[in-house]
Formats: C-alpha cells, sequence, structure tokens
DNA sequence: CAAGCTATCTTGACAGTGTCAAAATAGAAT
DNA sequence: ATTCTATTTTGACACTGTCAAGATAGCTTG
C-alpha cells in the first residue's frame, strides 16, 4: 500500500507529473499531449486517466508542484541575509521572484494562468495552496507597513494585491513574449521596486 | 475591386474578424474554431484560408483590431477634463485602461497574451501597432516626469516599462480568474497608482 | 494455496481539431 | 466568348481529449 514499486508501471502517477513538467518546460503548455505523454512513459493513451481525472487535473497537479518548488526557493532565502534593511529585504524578495518565473516560465504560467483558473477548473488543493501563499504575503506586506515601507493608513490587503499585480505583471511580459530583452528584467524590477516603496522619510 | 458585395460571399475577411471576435468574446479564445467559424459564417472549412493565411493570422486580425479600438476609447479621454492635474489625469487613464481590460477581456488576452505573442508569430502589422502604442505610452510617462509624477532621474522607458507592467498585471489577474472579486477592481486600481506616482511635494 | 476483488492498464471507438491538395466555380479581363 | 484569376468546396490526413468495455496484475480473504 505505501510502496506501489512493483506495480504495472511503478509510481506512474508521480512519472506522469515528471515527464509532464519536463515537456512543458521544453515546449511549452501547448506541447503537451496526453497521448505523447503515455506514449513517453511507454503505457497506453488511457493509462493516465486513472490517476487524473482530466488533462486538467494533471496540470493543476504540476501547478501544485510549482507552488511547493516556489516555497523552497523563497524560504531559503531571507535567512542568509538577516541584517537587510526592510526595502532592502523587499527588493530581493522581489528578484527572487521573478527570476523564478524566468527560470520555470511554463510552471509559472500554470500557476497564475488561465489555463486553470479561468478556463479550466483549478484542483481543490491546488485553490487551497495558492491561497496560503497568497496569504503569507498579504501578512508580510502588513509588516513592512509597519515599518515604513508602504503606506500604513491604506489596507494591508490592497497594498498586497497592487504590489503582487505589479510583480506577476513584470513576469507575464516577460514570459508571454512582449518584454523580449532579458536583460532589462533586473533593472525594470529594480525600478519597480522603487516606484511601489515609500521614501525614506 | 472596391466594392466586393456581390462576390460569392460578399466581404468574407471582415465578417470572419467580426463573428470571430463575438464567438471569443462569448467563451475566450479556446472556443474558436476555424470550423465552427466557418460553419457559423456559412462557408465552408476551408474558405476561411483563402483570407488568413493561419488561425493565428486570424487571432492577429483581431488583436490589431483591439488596439485601434483601445486607441479610440483612449483618445477621446484625456479632452474631456483639460484641466485636470497631471496626477488625477494618470489615474483617470489608468482606470480607462482597466476598464477596456474588463470590457474586452478576450480581445485583451489577445493584444497581450502568449497566443499570439509567444506561441504563436505576430504579424507584421500587429506588430507596427502594438509598437508604436507603447511608444507613444513611453513618450507619455516622459511627459509626467516633467511633471514630477515620476522621478526624474530614472530613464522614461524603465519607468513606462515598470509602470505598465502594474497596470498589465492587475488586469491580467482579473482576466484569468485569480482575482474574481470585480468589485475590487478598481479599488486596487487606485492604490496600484497612488503607490506608483510620487508624493505631491 | 485457491477464489474473489479491486486497482491498474489496454484496446477500440468517437467527435472534434487545424490545415494541405486538388477540384470546382464565380467574376473580371481580354 | 474565352481566358485568367480570385474565391470557395470536397476529400483527406494526422492529431487531439476522453469514454466504455475488456483484460490483467496484485492484494485480500477463505
Amino acid at each position: 500500500m505505501k510502496d506501489k514499486k512493483s506495480y504495472h508501471h511503478g509510481d506512474l502517477r508521480k512519472t506522469l507529473v515528471d515527464t509532464a513538467t519536463d515537456i512543458i518546460r521544453g515546449g511549452g503548455v501547448e506541447s503537451l499531449s496526453m497521448r505523447k505523454l503515455a506514449d513517453q512513459v511507454s503505457v497506453s493513451r488511457t493509462a493516465p486517466y486513472h490517476h487524473f481525472k482530466d488533462k486538467n487535473a494533471l496540470l493543476c497537479a504540476i501547478a501544485e508542484q510549482g507552488f511547493l518548488l516556489q516555497d523552497l526557493t523563497v524560504k531559503q532565502m531571507p535567512a542568509d541575509y538577516p541584517d537587510f534593511s526592510a526595502a532592502a529585504l523587499f527588493e530581493h524578495y522581489v528578484l527572487t521572484y521573478i527570476r523564478f518565473a524566468n527560470e520555470h516560465p511554463e510552471t509559472y504560467d500554470l500557476m497564475f494562468g488561465r489555463e486553470i483558473w479561468k478556463t479550466g477548473k483549478p484542483t481543490e488543493s491546488l485553490k487551497t495552496i495558492s491561497k496560503s501563499s497568497f496569504r503569507r504575503w498579504v501578512e508580510w506586506i502588513a509588516q513592512l507597513q509597519q515599518q515604513d515601507l508602504f503606506d500604513r493608513n491604506e489596507p494591508a490587503l490592497r497594498i498586497a494585491q497592487a504590489s503582487w499585480a505589479a510583480l506577476h505583471g513584470l513576469c507575464r511580459l516577460f514570459n508571454d513574449g512582449i518584454y523580449v530583452n532579458r536583460d532589462d528584467l533586473e533593472a525594470i524590477a529594480k525600478t519597480t521596486v522603487k516606484m511601489l516603496i515609500q521614501p525614506k522619510k
């Protein structure tokens, strides 16, 4: 029950998610077909449907993995720079965030793209994991408000929404191929940070 | 040559773009199929291919229409409020922008989405029309810098990129179904504006 | 160990997609 | 009236997601 290693395939579910992620990394979501995926794993066309109700469900699983990876990336970040100022820490986070989006563009697309959230239907578990991720963001913003990085009079939620949208928009414009000059990414990100936070005094 | 009214169909090209736009409005880009579109226009499956090389080319045409419509919407805006302050004018523009995205979400998606810009290939004419649209944005930002709405020391291009990304991100989060509470849209937009512009003095 | 049961996987099938090639037709040009 | 070209159609191909029915593998019970 715990160790499924010697079943038909082994652990097909995990294999599917992993190779699907690989395929997507190479050619985008639109290059992923259930059939080709099954082929590549040496299994029949409909085998995956016993582990995922839908193609949508598979994509949700990939997105979940993405959130986990992002959490990992972020969590091991602020410890490295314990005596940064609030502003520096915020900028550092922003850069980490956009680098993540830049390095895993297709996963990022699934995490926050219409494919799942509008066209498809997000899994219950995906909804909870993404929701808790956003909640942490709001809480941190509230802290930074106390440190006068943002306007205290504005609700934390609003600032969180607005600032995340700014971040997200930047990621999207690069990921979607509208901003093409990759070298500008960090410079634009830094400008964004400067514009978002309040002047020192 | 000028009046194609009495040809096989009439002006098929225009009819295709229009009804395709309609279909998209109803069910998103993913609900548009070349075959159903041809059906709806009472023409055979492959007839559209003599007016558009590709499905992609059709989508580009819709996007172009979108840019034209956006231009129209924007152009008749600042005249109405001739004595607004720079800040008020900027906020007004932002609200107009996100309202446009909100009212034509599917067209907006095509104008700035990966469907065309990353996965597909933007038409030459689409590239030029969108480029000139962005250039106007940069020029306006440069003006607002002179009015101390933005930091003079920062390159206008950077500020234009960063601020547009913020706008765009907001539109996307709503359009893609991640921010769902439509009532918050304008509030978040106003917060965004407040955060982006420099304090009065 | 044998019988039954369930999780897993396969084969067959269907409706739908984009788009190419070849044929048919309508309208303009000669 | 004939030729030429712009437009539209029919047929075909390879591909997609996914449902229903059957086969098989492995665990669970007697």
